[in-house]
RNA sequence: GGCGAGAUAGCUCAGUUGGCUAGAGCACACGGUUCAUACCCGUGGUGUCGAGGGUUCAAAUCCCCCUCUCGCUACCA
């Protein structure tokens, strides 16, 4: 029965905050798969856990008035608890600030630096003075610095770099001569033309600029980058030691089946992961699958409205099952999916009120109706069984088959062809009318045994995906799930056994407005308590904000040497072939210059004409997309990366100085 | 701009190496049924298979070109 082992995991969760419903849809993905391979007969270890480092959270914590630990011991006990509540049967969930983790990936760092593939600043390392920057030959454009176009020259820079280009062809050889590596597909080819084909730049594995971090054991002004922090995870929550004996389970669990992570990852795990794994002298993982994402459909996520998703709240209204029935069937397999409230009550209604909740229902009233609850089968077959059978027995078949290629969603399809064949079987045998002729009892009783039947071996199908729904059904037929090795034969339900009396509904048909009217008195009753305790605090407003990384501190001489004035934009237009790009002409005083900015998705050529903005004069002239531009217009950029230009408060002249 | 993917019923999508009147689910309409959570079962589309051209006995499926959408990437002074 032992199939051997399969080691599956999923990316760690960044502890700046709550999960949303998009992260636990990864997880539930995940639990599915592994307790489906579990019954597979799979020996499955299924890691999670967090990723705790980085300055975002260090800021975070700071605003909150707590250490950095302080923040993120708070934030993991909400994943963990939102973990258990979506029942996920994750076998070890590993922090990065775990001590165990902390200390391998400074010895992981230290070998890498020791065996020469992390190297402090670089022997081409080339610094750009005025732009505080440090780049790399490949990054040059035409031998300078790419922001400012100004010379650069060899400089000792604090950073350690990790020598991606050593290992780039072993990685294309491997992604080559492994066609399932890379899932789906069609990201194989975005990583190999972007990325390895071009050329591997050195990736940058250290930091100074700030202290939450894996400090690099023998240079402790540096912190370890977050991504070598983090993707090590697989290897050291197993028990993977650098340079020295590896645990036995890391014997036998390296290396992992499957990486489940976002699409947004895939670069991180596909290459620089890889990579990492080629210098330790590492097997590298079978297969990274980058799931899409769900996608709030309503209207613009935002945490102002209150109308984020999350999995809790779903919960409260729909269960846990359907919720994770939901996440499973909605997520394509190379798409986005979309979520909203009317989704998840049309889909419960139809799938799992209707369809599924009512097969169970009305099996088990009838039973209780004609014969007390007593399934017994006389044997006293008809040529219509055969085709519930054929169904029955073979859904197996086709599940794993799609599970297989990681198409849960299809898998999913598959068991409720199952279960709408039962309802069809109920039809085509019209048990209400055997039941009113004497001589079809053992009939009847053979149809209601052969629903029992079908209802259980689509339940035992199920539980992979929805644990405690599968569990109730058997409760319900007075049963165990069955193992899978049990679903190609017909006919294992005990004969004479009793079901429950009282069916439960196992999914209440719901009405979408009611639901949607509840939905949203609770954000606005959530709204109402934020409110309150923002004006109990006065000063604590909820609103957003951002934090960049701190740059150098400049003198007044540095500031003074940049020209600032109020621009006149007097005639705008797009740049061809470009998709971001808006050309103005800008009249600074009695000159007029023309500058190129890349804020056409933010604003349109005519709407830009008319506006008094900010300019920066004396930037040195650069030729953007074919088109000279002299200046720059400022402007304010928000996480999404939407863009503000800076419009002075009062009306200022054309040329007025801004200091 | 570079690379890639896609455009099929109102919506979400299947359509294998070109082959019989182009499919599924949902929604909608009508019919049937009553065991059941007003549920289940059946029936229904005139879909120019994005536009145009070509190869072929035969193309949604191959080739060319056009339009549009999306992803990654670059540009974003």
């Amino acid at each position: 029965m032992n199939k051997g082992k399969y080691y599956i995991t999923t990316a760690i969760a960044y502890t700046s905050g709550k999960p949303h419903i998009g992260n636990s849809y990864e997880i539930v993905l995940a639990d599915s798969i592994a307790r489906f391979k579990r019954k597979e007969g799979y020996d499955v270890y299924f890691q999670t856990g967090t990723d705790e480092h980085g300055q975002k959270i260090e800021l975070k914590a700071q605003e909150a008035g707590v250490t950095p630990k302080e923040y993120v011991d708070n934030v993991v006990k909400t994943i963990k608890e939102l973990w258990n509540l979506m029942d996920t049967s994750y076998d070890h969930f590993i922090r990065t600030t775990d001590d165990y983790h902390e200390k391998q990936v400074q010895k992981i760092f230290r070998r890498f630096y020791d065996q020469g593939d992390i190297y402090k600043g670089s022997y081409e390392g080339l610094y750009c003075t005025p732009c505080e920057s440090f780049w790399t030959e490949s990054q040059l454009v035409d031998g300078r610095c790419p922001d400012c176009g100004r010379e650069v020259k060899p400089a000792r820079e604090e950073a350690y770099f990790f020598k991606m280009s050593k290992y780039a062809d072993r990685l294309i050889e491997h992604i080559n001569t492994h066609p399932e590596f890379i899932q789906p597909v069609s990201r194989r080819n975005e990583m190999m033309n972007n990325f390895l084909l071009p050329g591997l730049q050195d990736l940058c594995v250290s930091r100074t600029s700030f202290k939450w971090g894996i400090p690099v054991d023998f240079d402790d002004r540096h912190v370890v980058y977050v991504w070598l922090d983090a993707l090590t995870n697989y290897i050291t929550g197993i028990g993977y030691e650098c340079g020295g004996e590896s645990s036995e389970q890391y014997k036998k669990l390296w290396p992992a089946d499957l990486h489940l992570i976002g699409k947004d990852i895939i670069r991180f795990h596909t290459i620089y992961w890889p990579i990492f794994l080629m210098a330790l002298g590492e097997p590298l993982p079978k297969q990274i699958f980058g799931h899409p994402w769900l996608l709030q459909g309503d209207g613009k996520m935002s945490k102002s409205k209150g109308n984020v998703i999350y999995a809790d709240d779903l919960v409260k209204f729909f269960g846990v099952d359907a919720v994770r029935y939901f996440v499973l069937h909605e997520m394509p397999f190379d798409n986005d999916g979309t979520i909203s409230w009317e989704l998840v009550v049309e889909r419960v209604n139809s799938d799992l009120a209707n369809t599924l909740g009512n097969l169970v229902n009305r099996t088990i009233s009838m039973s209780n109706k004609y014969f007390g609850g007593v399934i017994r089968d006389p044997g006293c077959r008809e040529a219509v069984d055969e085709e519930l059978k054929a169904v029955a027995t073979g859904a197996y078949r086709k599940v794993a088959a799609k599970m297989e290629e990681l198409r849960v969603a299809d898998a999913l399809t598959e068991i409720f062809t199952l279960f709408k064949r039962c309802n069809k079987y109920i039809d085509e045998t019209e048990p209400w009318v055997l039941a009113k002729q004497e001589d079809k009892k053992d009939r009847l009783s053979t149809v209601l045994y052969n629903l029992v039947e079908g209802i259980l071996t689509g339940a035992s199908l199920l539980e992979p995906f929805m644990p405690s729904t599968a569990q109730k059904i058997a409760q319900q037929l007075n049963t165990q799930i069955r193992e899978f090795d049990q679903l190609e034969t017909f006919g294992l339900y005990p004969d004479g056994n009793k079901v429950t009396e009282k069916p439960e509904i196992l999914f209440a048909r719901l009405d979408a407005k009611e639901v949607i009217e509840k939905v949203n008195a609770m954000f606005e009753e959530r709204a109402a308590g934020e409110q309150h305790q923002d004006s109990a605090d006065k000063v604590d407003k909820k609103e957003e904000v951002i934090d960049i990384a701190a740059k150098n501190e400049i003198t007044y001489e540095m500031f003074d040497k940049m020209q600032f004035q109020v621009g006149e934009i007097v005639a705008c237009e797009e740049v061809p072939k470009s998709k971001k790009l808006l050309c103005s002409k800008v009249r600074i005083g009695s000159q007029i210059k023309q500058i190129v900015s890349g804020i056409k998705q933010h604003y349109s050529a005519e709407e830009m004409v008319g506006k008094k903005v900010m300019v920066l004069v004396n930037l040195k002239p650069a030729t953007l997309a074919g088109v000279v531009s002299e200046g720059m217009l400022l402007c304010a950029e928000d996480k999404e990366g939407n863009l503000a230009l800076l419009i002075p408060e009062k009306n200022m002249p054309s040329g007025a100085e801004i200091c």
